[in-house]
DNA sequence: ATGAAAGCGCTAACAC
DNA sequence: GTGTTAGCGCTTTCAT
C-alpha cells in the first residue's frame, strides 16, 4: 500500500479553452486617463483632480467624470502614479518563518492594516534569518519604489548589523519587529520579558519552587527576553541564586536548558533537566512546540501533568487549548504588532514626506497575556474558574 | 495576578535620533539612468541596453557602464520600467487563512519561486473566503500592473462564481489553487481524493471495519474530495452500503459527521459518532486540528488510541508528530503547490505576451503522502518500521 | 555599436 | 474651476 504514496506530479492538459483569455488584449488595452477625459469632455487634469478627491472641481463636473470612470471601469495605473508623484502606496515587508504561527499572524495584521490605509504589501521572505545579505532585499524594495519598509525578521545574532551601516542612507522610513528598543529606530514588539515573568510568576504563585526553564535559541532576542523574565521572577522570589552568591540557593544554571524552538528539543530538554535536577516540579518552556515535546516525553516517562510536573508554554498556538492537558501559555498580540507597525510606518511616511529628520522614531511595546489552562494548575476547578474570568 | 495581564499598549518616545534619516533626501535622490549615462559618457539607451543584457553593446562600453552602475549603486526604477514596457515583474497573490499551516506553506513556496524568477508578490488577503466582492482585489491588482494573478483562496460554496463572469476579461493570466479542474483554467492542487483514499485504505488494511469520517465543511472542495476518497475506499472494500441497496451493509450516513476544521468540532464529532455507532473502531478525520480534538475527547472518555480507536488526520502539521500518540496523517506538498503555481503562471505570462489565446491552461495535481505514526497502528513495532521505510 | 526622439499614464506647476 | 505644459525614469522605434 505504501507504494501508492509517491510525491510525483500528475499533469493533464485541460480540455480546450472555452472562451479563453481575451484575444484582443491589445485593442482592449487598459483605459487611460485620456480616454476618460475625452469621454467626459474635460482635460486629463480635471480627471486627475477627481481621482484624487481634490476640492477644486465643480460638483457637476465631478459627477460627470465619476460617471464616466465607472462606466468605462477605469482604474488609474499605479505605475504611472508612482512615477509622477514619487509615491507608490506599496510597502516592503521582509519577513521570516511565515509557516509558523507567530510570524503569519503578524503578516496578516500587516496586510489588513495596509489594505485599510490603501497600501499594498510587497512580500519578501528571508531564507536564513541570520543572513546578512540584506542589501539584495533593500535594493529590490527600493527599486520598486516602496514608500516604507517593515522588517519582520527576528533579531538573531548580529543580523541587525546592517542597520548600523545602511540604515542612515535609507531613503524611506522603516520599522522593525521583535527587537529591543534602539535609539533612532522605530520598533514594534511584544514585551517578551513581561511574558516570561507572567509565566514564571504564575508557577511561583502556585507554590512551585523548583521551576525549570527551557529556552529558545539564545541568539534570538525573544528567547533572551523570555529567559530574563524567568530569571528575574525566580531571583526576586528567592528561588535561585542571583549571582550575589547566596550559597543556600541553587544556582540558576541547574534549571536552564537551551532548546531550539522545535518540539524535539523540548523532548531532549526535559530529559536533560530531569537528569540534572530530578526535583524539578514545573517548567516554563520557551514556546508551545517545545512544550508539546515536553508533554509527550513526560507522558512517556510516566509523569502526570500537572500533578507531577506543571508546564507553561509561550505563544498560545491554536492547538495549545487541545493539548493534553490543555496548555497554560502566554498569548502574544501578534496580529496587533502587524497592524501597529503599519500604522506607525505610514505615520512616518507622512511626516517624512516633508522632512525625514522630523520623524521621531518610537518604540512600541505590546503586552502579552497569560492564558491559564490545566497544564499548570493542580486543582482543576481553579483552572477553569480562572480561565473563564 | 491575572490583573497584570492586560492587552494595553506601552508607548515610549525613543531617545533623540542619533543620526536619523538622511536629511538631504532631496539632494540624495535616487540615481537615475541619466546620471549613469553621463558618468559613463554614453547615452541613456546604451545604459538601458546594458541593464537589459542586450547583445548590441561593445564589450568595453558594457564594462564601463557596469562599473559606473556599481559605483553609483544604481537601481533602475521598476515603476518607470513597468510604465514603459507594460510589464511590472510583480504577481498578485490573493490568499486566505495564512495563519494556518497549509496556506502559509503555499505562500512560502510562491514567494520563493517568484524571487527566483525575478518576480515580487503583492499580497492580498481575503477576509471572507466565501465573499464574492472579488472585483476590489482584481481592480487593485490590475491597477498595480501585475503580470499575473495567483488565486489561492480555497474554493468554498460558489465563491468561484465570479470566474464565469469576469475571467474572460482578465487582461493577465491567472492560476488557481485548491479547486477542481476546470476547462480553460490553470489549476494547481493536491489530490485530496487520493489523500482520503490513502488514509482510509490504510485503516482498512489494518483490519478495521467500522471506520468513521469526520469531514471538514462540505462547502469546501477539499473537504468534499477527502470525503469522497473515504467513501470510495469504504464502498470498494464492501464496508458500507454503496447506494445500490445492499441491505446487509450499514448505511454510510451512520459513519459521517460534519466538522468545521476546528479542533472543537473534532471533539463534538467524536461524541456524535460514538452516540450513533458505539462500534466505531477507527476514524479518518478531515484535518489534524480536528484529529487533535478527537484525541483529547477520546482520552477524556477513557478511550485509548490506537487500541480502542485508531485515528488518521490530514495535513501533517508540524505538531502532529508530537501528539499523543503521534498522529498518522496525510502530508500535502503545499510548498510545491506554491512553487509550481508560480512556474506555471510565469509560463503563461511568457506565452501570453505574444498571444493570450495560445496559453493552453493546465491542471496540475500533486500527490499527497501518507505518514504513518502510532495513532493508527495497533502494533507499535510495525508502525515504527513502516514509518522508517 | 550608439544616439536622438517619442511616449508609457499620470500629476505638479502654472496659466487663465 | 479648468486647461496647458512639462516632466517622472525608463524603453522603444528609428536613425546613423
Amino acid at each position: 500500500m505504501l507504494t501508492l504514496t509517491g510525491a510525483l506530479t500528475g499533469l493533464w492538459a485541460a480540455r480546450p479553452i472555452r472562451k479563453g483569455y481575451n484575444r484582443q488584449v491589445n485593442s482592449r488595452k487598459r483605459i487611460t486617463i485620456k480616454q476618460v477625459a475625452k469621454e467626459a469632455g474635460v482635460s486629463t487634469q480635471t480627471v486627475s483632480r477627481v481621482l484624487n478627491d481634490r476640492p477644486d472641481v465643480a460638483q457637476e463636473t465631478r459627477r460627470r467624470v465619476r460617471e464616466v470612470i465607472k462606466r468605462l471601469d477605469y482604474q488609474p495605473s499605479q505605475a504611472a502614479r508612482s512615477l509622477s508623484r514619487g509615491l507608490s502606496y506599496s510597502l516592503g515587508v521582509v519577513a521570516y518563518g511565515i509557516e509558523f504561527f507567530g510570524p503569519s499572524r503578524a503578516l496578516s495584521g500587516i496586510e489588513r492594516q495596509a489594505a485599510e490605509l490603501g497600501y499594498s504589501p510587497l512580500l519578501y521572505l528571508a531564507r536564513e534569518p541570520a543572513s546578512n545579505d540584506v542589501a539584495r532585499f533593500i535594493d529590490d524594495l527600493l527599486s520598486r519604489n516602496v514608500d516604507g519598509i517593515i522588517w519582520a525578521v527576528p533579531e538573531i545574532d548580529d543580523n541587525r548589523g546592517w542597520i548600523e551601516a545602511q540604515f542612515d542612507s535609507l531613503p524611506v522610513p522603516a520599522v522593525f519587529h521583535s527587537m529591543g528598543p534602539r535609539p533612532g529606530l522605530s520598533t514594534i514588539c511584544v514585551d517578551n520579558y513581561l511574558g516570561g515573568r507572567l509565566a514564571t510568576q504564575h508557577l511561583i504563585d502556585q507554590g512551585y519552587c523548583h521551576i525549570g526553564l527551557i529556552t529558545g535559541p539564545m541568539d534570538w532576542w525573544e528567547a533572551r527576553e523570555r529567559a530574563r523574565g524567568w530569571r528575574d521572577a525566580m531571583t526576586e522570589a528567592g528561588l535561585i541564586e542571583s549571582g550575589l552568591g547566596q550559597a543556600n540557593l541553587p544556582p540558576q544554571q541547574d534549571f536552564i536548558v537551551y532548546g531550539s524552538w522545535e518540539a524535539a528539543s523540548g523532548e531532549e530538554g526535559l530529559n536533560q533537566l530531569l537528569d540534572r535536577r530530578p526535583d524539578v516540579e514545573a517548567i516554563f518552556v520557551g514556546n508551545d512546540q517545545m512544550a508539546l515535546g515536553v508533554m509527550q516525553t513526560a507522558r512517556r516517562r510516566g509523569l502526570h501533568i500537572p500533578q507531577d510536573l506543571a508546564i507553561v508554554g509561550f505563544d498560545d498556538i491554536p492547538e495549545a487549548a487541545y493539548f493534553w492537558p490543555p496548555l497554560t501559555t502566554v498569548s502574544q498580540p501578534l496580529f496587533d504588532v502587524g497592524r501597529t507597525s503599519v500604522a506607525e510606518l505610514t505615520r512616518m511616511i507622512k511626516v517624512g514626506r516633508r522632512d525625514m529628520s522630523a520623524i521621531e522614531p518610537q518604540t512600541i511595546m505590546l503586552q502579552p497575556k497569560l492564558i491559564i489552562r490545566e497544564s499548570s494548575v493542580r486543582d482543576k476547578a481553579a483552572a477553569v474558574q480562572v480561565a473563564g474570568s
